[in-house]
DNA sequence: GAGTGGTCTAGACCACCCC
DNA sequence: GGGTGGTCTAGACCACTCG
């Protein structure tokens, strides 16, 4: 008897894959950099290419690897592309997908509350960073945006000038700190501006926002960012395709 | 010197898919019946079965069909399962996903207006028929919803008893009409309850609610419903997955 | 046991990129 | 021209389902 729930057995290019994403996060390969070529690996593992293929097509889907005739297979840069396809949904009402300006309200270091702990996970006293900002669309203040980072994944971060706290944040995640953000989550509500809220985004108090609470997730799974927007959707909204 | 802008080559596969779509839109294989197995699919267009196979993993990506090892594959059908985890992203506080109730207030047609027909893309004139209903989870109504379809393609909905109209549309859609609702975008902002809102769903009148605007598209890509529900996020929230 | 989809292999050829 | 990924084929074997 064998236990029904355990798995009967692993297809090959699984265990490829597998193998594959842990050299990927032990930075074997940098972001941008190229990985051997596909029959190279397949001699390397003792498969055919067919195998390796596989398990890279499946990697590629999950935007751990990008891939190029002629080219090669690379490991995925965290491009604004991929930030404004990817992890940004808001849309102008004249449909244009644009990524927002920063103004950086504050970036400190603190200890993490019990709402930071159960969203990321972590230990009671844990230091975490957190960032506030407003972003603006068409010069216009659309979202305000708040954020938080366990402080040992981020040395150094909350003591940077205001200023030097870069807009697209998971490029300079990983560029800076090799923290790769390649999955997430949101939930959307529909809330009334507080009145800081109202302040900041220039609306009355009590106006209707899209509250997006986003946890982000590294490339083993594990929740990275913890981060809170409240848009103001009088002339954007936010586009979700269902298949 | 050939046109740059047109296809270079199309792979074989993709040949056979759009074949294969083809004969699915036809209604050749009705939903839930079974398609002819790979090995005859192959023989039957002369290429060969890894050939037809990556044709119908792309179609499976889709929802176009279902594939059970040792059983065969299957024309996709509309069942409960698709609509909650496809198309219905309301979860509870609790994180349960749960298929709401429906209250029918009013089923009519009518002649479609500007925003429908943009909508839609239909001609002036265009008769349509209209649905409004309250939908329920855990016995608190919870979105206000109001949607639009072309009378032509869903001939006798509007005279219905309203208590016959059933609570998952797309699956009737699909076995009253022979219509497959395969694909949807959404479109999502805050709002303030109006006084009808604010009546239906038993909340203040200006209460933030999260408004959605869906537009569904049948396997040929073709606007087929046109549907705005506005959600009562106090008790649950949207989720939406980023990958 | 017969039939289905799923995996794996090996090899050929094609389209693309860069030197 | 040489290297890369992308397509296509043919055949073997495996896992699953059903009668």
């Amino acid at each position: 008897m064998t236990d029904p729930a355990s798995p009967r057995y692993a297809p090959l290019y699984q265990q490829i894959k597998t193998l594959l994403v842990r050299r990927l996060a032990s930075n074997e390969w940098p972001p941008g950099s190229a990985l051997p070529s596909e029959i190279a690996l397949a001699q390397g593992y003792n498969v055919s290419q067919g195998t390796v293929r596989k398990a890279l097509t499946a990697m590629e889907k999950e935007h751990l690897v990008e891939r190029r005739q002629g080219r090669g297979t690379f490991a995925a840069r965290h491009s604004q592309q991929r930030s404004l396809f990817q992890f940004f949904h808001l849309m102008s009402d004249a449909n244009e997908r644009q990524l927002p300006d920063s103004r950086v309200i504050s970036c400190r270091s603190g200890t993490a509350t019990a709402a930071e702990r159960n969203a990321l996970t972590l230990e009671a006293g844990t230091p975490v960073t957190r960032i506030r900002r407003v972003r603006q669309l068409d010069g216009r203040p659309v979202i305000s945006e708040s954020l938080t980072v366990p402080t040992t994944l981020f040395p150094g971060l909350e003591s940077r000038p205001l200023e030097q706290v870069p807009n697209t944040l998971y490029e300079f995640f990983e560029a800076e700190y090799g923290v790769m953000i390649v999955h997430a989550t949101e939930r959307l509500r529909a809330t009334a501006a507080t009145t800081t809220e109202a302040e900041l985004l220039g609306v009355d108090i009590g106006t209707p926002l899209l509250a997006i609470d986003r946890l982000a997730l590294n490339i083993e799974n594990r929740p990275v960012e913890w981060r809170e927007s409240c848009c103001h959707t009088a002339h954007h909204y936010y586009f979700n395709e269902l298949d």
